[in-house]
DNA sequence: TATTCTTTTTGCCAAATGGCAAGTGCCTTG
DNA sequence: CAAGGCACTTGCCATTTGGCAAAAAGAATA
């Protein structure tokens, strides 16, 4: 899957597989941030000295609501989703996070973020994630991060809220049919009762609507 | 109103009502950003001499679809409303806006912004405005400047983001009650058929609801 | 105060969605 | 291959919400 066949690598070489996947993943990110902004090759050596890879297995939480978060994180494969509980008990998904998204606690790196939410991996997940430490650090060498940041968090912004009110004038099965064109990489990889309750519908509500549509 | 009596005015003369009216809107603004971090007197009197304040007459429109926008505006007093039109031709609310927020267009200075909604005042609105490059020579001069601006964006966009998704998990009726807590400011200044898009339920199932809750 | 315009409430009935529980299909495990 | 566990589907019926149009209530204006 990774390398594709095109080379064999041998164990402890500085090539080896592992060190490959770690260099793939962090090779999406600088990609990502690219798009927002211009960087030199010294400013993203730093930025990928102080990335560190991690894999989530499925059910795997990420965040959990009322503990601190010490990590800025970024999604190259796999779904996360954030939920919570409503007062009478149900688990409501808040929002989904696909691939190439940035996880910013709090979207503020000097204040501690404690989550009233739980984000947890859907399938299994690799993030590349950066201590709070050294994302300040980054920070503070790297000028005009701050402006990439504020494009990035811009963006997600917008998405969210777009993504949410038009939900909320829409039918059940107009919201089903958003949902899957809005997110086509998600349907089939993403357990029915949690697009339901992202919709705001019942699981078996949903299971009808699927039928008429196909 | 502004004044309480207080004083007699003269007019022309410095402290003529107008100005007062001016420096007390502002005076909000400065004291709304204070909450977010600390600026020195010299950097309270750049702020003070960019801003500007304009009044909005019930209806006016701030924002227009497709149209650029090119100030930053807090308002200070009135209500203000987004809305869309879905792809039924009905106006959807997607967020009301009300004293002391910040309207960033778009979040990012130098880029061009160009709202797919329109913004328009439900009461008669007063409010601070900053031209976009004034308000990027405050960002320029200000040290400091863009941390606060990145906790308020942080703030609005956490507050609206939950505040929407919770919508969504609720009946109708949950969504109302909730909303009279959330908005308890609102709920006698913004006309029925507003909350009722806003909430995702028809003007005549609101107004149901509303007979049933007293 | 009468007139008109706008907003909100209602009645009636249809359509959409929920609640619950049982059924089906698929995957895992022994 | 059998047994159990999930995830999804379905049937049946109750409840909620919508659609439409008319009535009522409030506000604005002359």
């Amino acid at each position: 899957m990774r390398g594709d066949g095109k080379k064999a690598f041998l164990p402890n070489d500085k090539f080896h597989p592992s060190r490959y996947l770690y260099l793939y993943q962090m090779e999406t990110f600088i990609e990502y941030i690219l798009q927002f902004g211009n960087l030199n090759k010294q400013q993203i050596e730093l930025i990928k000295s102080k990335g560190r890879e991690i894999e989530l297995q499925k059910d795997e939480l990420y965040w959990e609501a009322g503990k601190t978060v010490r990590q800025i994180g970024f999604l190259t494969e796999g779904v996360l989703r954030v939920y919570y509980y409503n007062n009478k008990g149900e688990e409501i998904t808040r929002y989904f996070i696909d691939e190439n998204h940035l996880i910013l606690s709090g979207n503020t790196i000097d204040e501690i973020y404690t989550p009233a939410e739980y984000l947890s991996a859907i399938t299994i997940c690799k993030m590349v994630v950066f201590s709070k430490q050294d994302w300040k650090e980054i920070l503070d060498t790297i000028v005009g991060w701050d402006t990439i940041l504020q494009k990035i968090i811009a963006k997600h912004h917008s998405e969210k809220i777009s993504r949410r009110s038009e939900l909320i004038a829409q039918d059940a099965t107009e919201r089903y049919l958003d949902f899957i064109q809005k997110f086509p990489t998600l349907v089939n990889r993403v357990p029915l009762s949690y697009i339901a309750s992202y919709l705001g519908i019942t699981q078996s509500s949903l299971s009808r609507i699927r039928k008429t549509i196909r």
